[in-house]
DNA sequence: CTGAAAGCGCTTACAG
DNA sequence: CTGAAAGCGCTTACAG
């Protein structure tokens, strides 16, 4: 009889599990309180922060714990607390475009490790058609994330708008634009790192500084254009528009716009490029059109990516403070979800000078 | 009184939702229920595929679900089915390596859509420490996620056997090396697509074919070499070894690789090259040491990535097909959490054909 | 500081 | 085909 039971108890455990044999029921906190002597809500206290509980009983909880080798069950605790413990890494760009952007790979990775500190996991959800954003917008309006870090490089994104009103906790990389509601971000402070570069190439004695822009849609793009403009106004030199040629962040985007530029002013004798995979594609023109450099022309990029290393001349280029970027998106985000206000934070960017000014 | 009822109705709906005011309580299976005047039973039927469930109290449901904005709650269901209804990705590799490597972004894109195809989201995880790798098997052995597609590219992964003895579905990209459990895997024909270029190769008049490899304890390294061995083999061409230097998948591994070649073999006529980064490397340094391409050295790489067509000139390679790749992981994926056994598929790879050989 | 109890929103045999 | 009921594993006032 005893074996006989041992037996149906294996097999019901099996059903419980969801599986075959190999699989155990898992311990839950009933398990816990029984081996600690306890009852359930005192198991459940230590877990969460062992507030009013005695030292002696909290000993035996996490001994209990060690001894069953116990693992909380997520659902169970977010079907009652309404939260989920994860957060959402959401792109809206319509396509592959940002899987190309070195600068993407870095924010995603320290996002995913900066809430990996928190034991928060991140879920990837990719939304470029119109579908895919509504079935979005609904799966995150309906609580299964906590908040939402938004990356999405153009303007007036609808998607951003439509979170923010569902009351959902949001923080956009980048500055936003176009938008009525307020929208927590973390920003580079992408003019200012225009204005060092700028600054850059008018002490090494170039006067006819051109620029290949990021796209004009970008907060980006519209920010290092904002700052070249600044730096030539503060040190007397005319607003000249054919000095000036709008790029896609691409590496072909710069060549193309760079032989734009040559073509229109061969005497230019600086470029500043607005991101380091453009630079490499001027780099390539400008030796297309038998230029030195920096020996005829002056090249500064901007993102200190790889692309700038690899590039020769090693490119002088402005760095983006990732590291500090994804940190502070994740801590604007958790300060969120504590029930904070919404705030905005803008990083330093560093001159690196290298070879190519 | 009606107003006071109704005002603290609004206070305790606020209560519940964890939230201040402009959120509203959301509407559960109780609701949806009452409105179209059937059971929470038949309602959950309809949300779980309809079946058993009359023409007549369907269409009354899912008007409900309609006119009161219904959305499940995951975590009510998961608690009760033990599935999450998620998945993860995992990089065990200690650090960015991945994230430099354009091969990697595309699969982590196409899993992503796939799953997202099956209303599956996907949680990306990164254990590089063993401290990660430990909390990571805990997290999800604990069921957390229902499944992981599992990229490793070094053999004999500790955290894919572990994953693997604790029952839920893993499925690796790439060969498994090393592992003693079963492991369910998609990968592409390294090796015969090694083959296709060397045959390439040799097509065009080549005999002295040198290779850099891929690192030697990657299944892809391994297995590239191999079918490198393999066709010099069959055309009756010494097995040299001094044609044979390794890389790191690195631009700069590439160079180095490269250089070593031309200082033991100067003679060397083509150049069989693991990847299209480490060939962009071979490509810089053929041309530093004076040699055209492929006037004296014919170069082929191995990806079909960005760099191949970036190069100049542009690569001839092999293409994986990591569309099918993705799709065929997390089909696997899906197949082993509903229950099937393990199982490999092995894609085949394509000669692209450009200017370098 | 602690236990007993209610309840989060769903699914699933069970009985009709 | 459908409803009533039990229960998934946890948290949280409530009363001591």
């Amino acid at each position: 009889m005893t074996s006989n039971n041992a037996a149906s108890d294996k097999a019901a455990s099996d059903k419980a599990a969801g599986k075959g044999p190999g699989r155990r029921r898992r311990p839950t906190i009933h398990d816990v309180a029984r081996e600690a002597g306890v009852s359930r809500g005192t198991v459940s206290r230590v877990l969460n922060g062992g507030h009013y509980v005695s030292p002696a009983a909290a000993d035996a909880v996490n001994a209990a714990i060690r001894k069953t080798g116990y693992v909380l069950n997520r659902h169970a605790r977010s079907l009652i607390t309404g939260r989920s413990g994860s957060a959402a890494f959401l792109l809206t760009e319509p396509q592959e475009k940002f899987f190309e952007d070195p600068n993407f790979n870095v924010l995603l990775r320290g996002c995913t490790q900066a809430l990996a500190a928190h034991d928060i996991p991140l879920l990837l959800m990719i939304a470029g058609s119109h579908e895919e954003q509504r079935r979005l917008v609904r799966y995150v309006s309906a609580g299964h994330v906590d908040g939402v870090l938004l990356v999405s490089s153009h303007t007036g994104d609808p998607v951003a708008e439509r979170l923010v009103t569902s009351g959902i906790p949001v923080v956009m990389c980048g500055k936003p634009m176009g938008h009525t509601t307020r929208l927590a971000h973390v920003a580079a402070d992408d003019r200012d790192g225009a204005r060092q570069m700028v600054r850059h190439l008018l002490a090494t004695g170039r006067r006819r500084v051109a620029t290949v822009t990021g796209p004009l849609d970008t907060p980006g793009g519209v920010e290092r254009l904002a700052g070249y403009r600044e730096v030539l106004a503060e040190a007397g030199l005319p607003a000249d528009e054919t000095l000036i040629a709008a790029g896609d962040y691409s590496r072909a985007g710069g060549a193309a716009a760079t032989a734009e530029l040559l073509a229109g002013r061969p005497d230019l004798d600086a470029l500043f490029v607005a991101s380091d995979l453009m630079a490499q594609g001027a780099l390539a023109e400008l030796a297309r059109s038998g230029r030195g450099v920096p020996a005829d022309v002056a090249v500064g990029g901007f993102d200190d990516s790889a692309a700038a290393l690899d590039s020769r001349p090693q490119l002088t280029t402005i760095r983006q403070p990732w590291d500090r970027i994804s940190a502070e998106m994740v801590r604007l985000l958790l300060d969120q979800v504590g029930g904070a206000d919404t705030s905005a934070v803008i990083l330093p960017t560093d001159l690196v000078v290298r070879d190519s000014a």
